[in-house]
DNA sequence: ATTAGCACTGGTAACTTTTTAGTGCTAAAT
DNA sequence: ATTTAGCACTAAAAAGTTACCAGTGCTAAT
């Protein structure tokens, strides 16, 4: 591919994402002070080299998702944010007072506002979490509330109906052996090692120490299940998409976006920005999903933005590039 | 309406809702033993008295939103499961080891698989609760867990950084204060009380008041805010119900599901069993909600039924007059 | 290497025709 | 007094026409 060749590459992908039209010759011509003819030799080219796809025998040229990829990897400058959306990002980032979850949700409602896709947030894998403590707050006589936190700040309880033969103190007590033993322990491990360490323990002390032991289980049970939270913004701004103009299409994307397994297999570990065009984002042959990875003060987890195959890949990807920046500067704070 | 035309009209409300299309007057030829021209007269008699409707002059004619509610009024028979789904059920609302809200949530998996529509839940209507017990749990020197309880047995959690200006037994001493003076206040009113009755108290024995009036405020201004617990099941049956064949339609509903002020509308405390047909749904005017109220071991809710217009009333009274019927029993167990 | 010219193609839109499933009404039959 | 057969009529859906448009690829000339 000559620099010519590239340079039409480049603006058929940028037309077709701006008109969803498939690209023809004629219009090219300005841009290029070439005829028609002359760019459909080049366009046949870049059709060999499997850039560049028709619909039929006479229609113009769509990008290909070879083209789409070539054109992110080669061709494609990040577009800067424009002042407004820069600074709403900022205040954002750099409130103190808020909850890092919320710090994550309210820059979420903003991606999917500013780049019209939908955003989704991956947060809490339990894999890299470990115990921090466990706590037993009594709320009466017949219930206690279990707390587990880890050490990345995550805290959920769960709330129990103890029976009478069961006392609160043993309740604690035996929290206190789980924090004394199982402190720094991977939150999925919690499980397997209650039973093989901390049961024989409190089966010497504890007299109801079965129905104690299943209670905590239950709690650790419970963290390890509603370990990946998922949240949505924007879930309708797919559906404004011009691609989704028939029933078929939208009924198969919303029953993507409510799969959750299809939704947790965003999550990467990888560093920097991925992008996954087309088929290989998993959801449909029309979707492209580009996201990061990150950590806000210790609470780890991905940025997708999910959009249309046509997406507008320069203003995503300075997107990401700014919040990426911005969650440097704020380690460093 | 004599006996013979109450039987047509139930007849053609249950053929339009199992076919969707326009009943015409053949095909209820056999079924009465009559001419379709005698059929024709008495159906241009219900359309007078407004229980039918026809879509253009010569068409077949559909039920009409005074026709459903006729039909469900005084024509339905509410329809008996059968034993396969009883049992499922059964063994849900029996098993004491569930917790409340999973019992809830599998009952709703259950009713959103044998009816095909989609199932709500709005629980946890912060109105009704009261404050039954606020506790600190320290984590580390930073950060602590405020945990509200309410006498529902709802427990919520937010977790706060704290400044090193303030000692965390100036939070316990506070919590201790606010279980003093506002046990038994209505959730929502607590904020409220907070600043008239417990600040002017802090404000004498502790130095940085403000920040920890601040923090107890916020973790109660979240409880109110997460108060109404939304809980879908089964939304995409919507979507597979034939009247959502074209994309504006599904749109909409789409739309409607996603706004959160339109489903917390469904709430009611009315008893018993309630519908509304069509436009009196707030969702559309093909859409019908059937709602009833329900109350498991103190924890109140609403548990609402929503499908097309065109719904299989008789099976979802069944089912909800079964739900009932079973949390009655549950009661007295 | 570029371009003008031309035959060709598949999709789209608009219009027409045909078919279909129903209606209401009248007059005759029960 | 009901019921029914028969017929004219209707709107929608389906199928068929036609014309047009926006492109292409190829050839021969520049």
């Amino acid at each position: 591919m000559d620099e010519r060749q590239k340079e039409l590459l480049k603006e058929i992908v940028e037309t077709y994402i701006k008109t969803i039209k498939p690209v023809g010759s004629k219009g090219l011509c300005d841009k290029f002070n070439l005829s028609s003819a002359t760019i459909r030799n080049e366009m046949a080219f870049l059709e060999q080299l499997g850039y560049l796809e028709k619909n039929h025998v006479s229609s113009g040229r769509i990008p290909s998702e070879k083209g789409y990829k070539y054109y992110v990897e080669n061709l494609m400058k990040p577009k800067e944010l424009n002042g407004e959306e820069m600074l709403k990002l900022q205040t954002i980032f750099h409130n103190q007072e808020l909850q890092i979850s919320d710090t994550i949700q309210e820059c979420m409602q903003i991606i999917s506002e500013i780049t019209n896709y939908t955003s989704v947030v991956l947060g809490k894998s339990s894999k890299e979490n470990t115990l921090r403590q466990v706590s037993i707050v009594p709320i009466d006589n017949n219930q206690v509330v279990a707390l587990v936190c880890t050490d990345k700040g995550i805290v959920e309880n769960k709330t129990f109906r103890i029976p009478d033969y069961i006392f609160i103190d043993e309740l604690v007590k035996t929290s206190e052996i789980i924090n004394k033993l199982l402190i720094g322990t991977p939150i999925d491990e919690v499980s397997e090692r209650l039973e093989l360490e901390v049961k024989p323990i409190i089966s010497k002390r504890i007299k109801q120490y079965e129905a104690v032991y299943e209670i905590f289980y239950d709690a650790f049970n419970d963290f390890t299940k509603n370990s990946t939270n998922i949240f949505f913004s924007g879930k309708s701004n797919m559906l404004k998409q011009p691609e989704y103009d028939n029933v078929e299409e939208i009924k198969n994307i919303i029953n993507k976006f409510e799969d959750e397994n299809l939704v947790k297999n965003i999550e990467s570990i990888n560093d920097g920005i991925n992008v996954y065009i087309g088929d290989e984002s998993k959801f449909d042959s029309n979707v492209t999903v580009v996201k990061t990875r990150y950590n806000l003060n210790g609470e780890e987890g991905t940025i997708a933005i999910v959009g249309p195959k046509r997406m507008e890949y320069d203003k995503v990807f300075g997107l990401l590039e700014f919040i990426n920046k911005e969650l440097e500067k704020r380690k460093n704070e």
